[in-house]
DNA sequence: TTTTGATCATCC
DNA sequence: GGATGATCAAAA
C-alpha cells in the first residue's frame, strides 16, 4: 500500500476494506503511534485515514485525492452511526468573498465529491479500540446543493456588508460560520461596517451536522431527525 | 503564518 | 443533550 489509488473504485475499495478495522490495528500497520486521547490531537484519526488510503500526502492544499478530485472527511459517529460534531468545510475568506458566487467557491469545491469516512466516536472508548466503519462516496443531490448554494450566498452576503462581527452559528441551514483560528486573540482582516477593513477573528464554513445526519441517512437508513424510540 | 486535520469546553 | 464559540497539533 503504497501509491495513491488511481480511480474512485479503487478508492472506495480501499475505504471498505478498512471498515471494521480498529484504529489501532491501522496505526499499528502504518507505525503511527496512538496518542491517549484526541484533546491534543484533535486531528490523528483523519490524518491516520490519510494514510490508511494513501492519500498523496497532508497539509496540502486542494483535495485529498488531487488526480481524482475527491476529498476525504473522517466523521465522528456515535454507536447509531449518527455524526456526533460537525464537520469543517473550508475557512470563510472573509476579505474576498466579494463577488464570489457559489459555484466557484472553496466550499464547493471542497463539497462536490466527498469520501465519508464514519469513524466510532463514543468518548469512553479507548480511541486505539474505535473502529472504521463503512465508507459513503458523495456528491450533493440537486437539492443539497441548492440548499448549500443558497447558504453561501446569504453568508457571504453579509460578510461583504461588513456584519462579520455579528455573524453567529446560528445563521445558515446546512452551513455555518464558526471560529476557526489557534484561539480567540488571531486576527485577520474582512470588510468593516463602515467599508474600511477590519481585524477580526477567522471563521470557518462548517457542515451542521443534522445536514451530514441527513446524508448518512438517505444512504444507511440510519435513524433521522427526531427519529422515535425503537418500538 | 497559513492550511490541513478536526474535537474540546462551555453555555443554553 | 446539543449547539456555539474556542482551541490543539503537524506540516509547509
Amino acid at each position: 500500500m503504497e501509491r495513491a489509488p488511481a480511480s474512485e473504485a479503487e478508492l472506495f475499495a480501499r475505504a471498505r476494506a478498512l471498515a471494521g478495522h480498529p484504529l489501532g490495528a491501522l496505526a499499528a500497520r502504518l507505525e503511527v503511534p496512538v496518542p491517549p486521547d484526541l484533546s491534543r490531537a484533535k486531528g490523528w484519526v483523519g490524518q491516520l485515514l490519510e494514510r490508511a488510503l494513501d492519500a498523496p500526502g497532508t497539509s496540502r492544499a486542494g483535495p485529498d485525492f488531487p488526480e481524482l478530485g475527491v476529498e476525504l472527511k473522517t466523521l465522528p459517529v456515535d454507536a447509531a452511526g449518527a455524526p456526533r460534531e460537525s464537520t469543517f468545510v473550508c475557512t470563510l475568506p472573509l476579505a474576498r468573498s466579494g463577488g464570489l458566487p457559489w459555484p466557484r467557491s472553496p466550499a464547493r469545491a471542497k463539497l462536490s465529491r466527498v469520501l465519508w469516512l464514519p469513524v466510532e466516536a463514543d468518548p469512553v472508548r479507548p480511541l486505539a479500540d474505535r473502529r472504521v466503519g463503512h465508507p459513503l462516496l458523495w456528491s450533493p443531490s440537486p437539492a443539497e446543493e441548492a440548499t448549500l448554494a443558497a447558504d453561501w450566498d446569504a453568508l457571504v452576503e453579509l460578510v461583504e456588508a461588513g456584519f462579520v462581527e455579528s455573524l453567529t452559528a446560528h445563521r445558515g441551514r446546512a452551513l455555518q460560520v464558526r471560529p476557526k483560528a489557534a484561539d480567540a486573540r488571531a486576527r485577520t482582516w474582512a470588510p468593516g461596517a463602515t467599508g474600511d477593513p477590519v481585524r477580526t477573528l477567522p471563521r470557518g464554513l462548517y457542515l451542521r451536522r443534522d445536514f451530514t445526519r441527513a446524508v448518512l441517512a438517505r444512504h444507511f437508513r440510519l435513524p433521522g431527525p427526531r427519529a422515535g424510540r425503537s418500538a
